[in-house]
DNA sequence: CAGAAGTAGGACGTGGGACGTCCTATGACT
DNA sequence: AGTCATAGGACGTCCCACGTCCTACTTCTG
């Protein structure tokens, strides 16, 4: 089933006692790395990983569960552990969790988030109206008309515009961290209490400044507009009324213990 | 087998289930949020942990060692845990295992790092251009001098001469980012067998050539030495006689990696 | 009395086993 | 041929014991 064949005896010198932990985790990882593993291929069982790394069962799973954090494996109750893609999404954790702990005020918090953004997107969207496919146009064209259309899906159709332009400049990394950070961005919004209500109008005029930039080709009015966009980010934010952090907020789920 | 089909019940099931341990992991970070626990503050043992939310101490263990591969909790044997301050190094093994397992050549795995490390700079740079303190001169200058004498330090200096203009501009997560890219930027290389031997020469020309546009507080010559600079690196990583990664590489010494 | 050595206790680390839950594949049944 | 029931494998959770490490307190000694 989900197993695959298990050969090599990864058992080698002993290893300090306080690094026992972190050298099981290497050792896994060396496996994936070292058998060219894709992202889904099954891995052996925990069983096998015990028998073979010579630890218990418990120290694997406590190292499976480190890397599963991080995204580097993939767990499947009742069916196996496979390789994972190690994407963006396990980062949002982390981030959100540093977002929420550091720095002294709430709008510093997030200044950071937004800086890295708009320091991503103006160099990407410098490349991509340098370079890029025409049918771009369409699709962020069709992006900002649903901006135009108030509602939910203005959130979304926004994600996609900024998305669709980063994937055009061909980084995943790039790409994948951009999306992290509107993701985190929004989530800590969220549970401040939200920015001031956006300018349906205004949002929708902005991006239409960037692909018209893009359109042109011109690399600086892309970056000019970009850097307009954010400047109206930053400024909805500012105006927000956000709570903290941590405070009583309106949760839903029915959490008994408290 | 429908793809699609699998994929929706796979999808409902995760979710559904395998939330125990997730749920977990949430209310300790919730535990730390609420109490608002600066890093370094000690957290509650792992019995009371179990006591207070209702699970097992094996269960709060895979949780906890979740959140510490993360850097939100710091684990001491035999003294405590602790809250933990959510730094990048906690990503090194999340984007080392993802260089060097996605993509298909090793020249196009290394691409991306150097790319999101060149936009980040170049945007940074030309801030710290605008706006810096007159003493940040006189530290680079001191590592680009660094960078002339031969030897293992050159690595050492070219590290924090980017650190510390990245740190100049004030944008800690930009900052933290950009240092965890070079770290496992060097680390790939050196893992792939190193690049082809750097000009010291040549290395300590670019450097001080970003300084020069910051004395002038040029925004643009500071853009256009930071692009020259990757110019060199990109070129020199392509030079490089790479093996692969898993392979049995060869121990080499030390290699700048930018 | 002050400092050093020893000791007790707490907290994390590891191991082993048992049982529950979930998934898939196989084979019986209609 | 299609559907359902079942068996087996694999992860999830729990319990309990013992080892290792650290701290703080006690005790001893000069």
């Amino acid at each position: 089933m989900a197993t695959c064949q298990w050969t090599k005896d990864l058992r080698e010198t002993v290893v300090a006692r306080a690094q026992r932990s972190e050298e099981i985790t290497k050792r896994i990882i060396d496996l994936i790395v070292e058998r060219r593993l894709p992202p889904g291929a099954p891995m052996p069982t925990e069983l096998s990983l015990a028998e073979a790394i010579g630890v218990s069962r418990n120290s694997i799973r406590e190292a499976v569960k480190a890397l599963q954090a991080l995204g580097i494996v993939e767990i499947r109750h009742g069916y196996g552990t496979f390789v994972g893609s190690a994407g963006s999404e396990a980062l949002q954790t982390w981030l959100l969790f540093r977002t929420r702990t550091r720095g002294t005020t709430d709008a510093g918090r997030l200044r950071d988030l937004l800086e890295v953004r708009e320091m991503l997107e103006t160099e990407l969207t410098r490349r991509v109206a340098r370079d890029h496919r025409p049918e771009l146009i369409g699709r962020l064209e069709a992006c900002v008309a649903r901006m135009r259309r108030k509602g939910p899906d203005v959130a979304v159709a926004d994600r996609e515009f900024h998305d669709l332009i980063c994937a055009e400049a061909g980084f995943d990394l790039a790409r994948e961290l951009t999306g992290l950070f509107w993701d985190v961005y929004r989530a800590a919004e969220t549970e401040l209490g939200g920015p001031a209500a956006a300018s349906v109008a205004g949002t929708a005029k902005r991006h239409q400044a960037i692909v018209d930039a893009l359109v042109r080709r011109d690399e600086d009015a892309a970056e000019a507009a970009v850097h307009r966009h954010f400047d109206e980010v930053r400024k909805r934010a500012k105006a927000g009324r956000y709570g903290g952090f941590g405070e009583a907020r309106p949760e839903i789920s029915g959490s008994a213990a408290g």
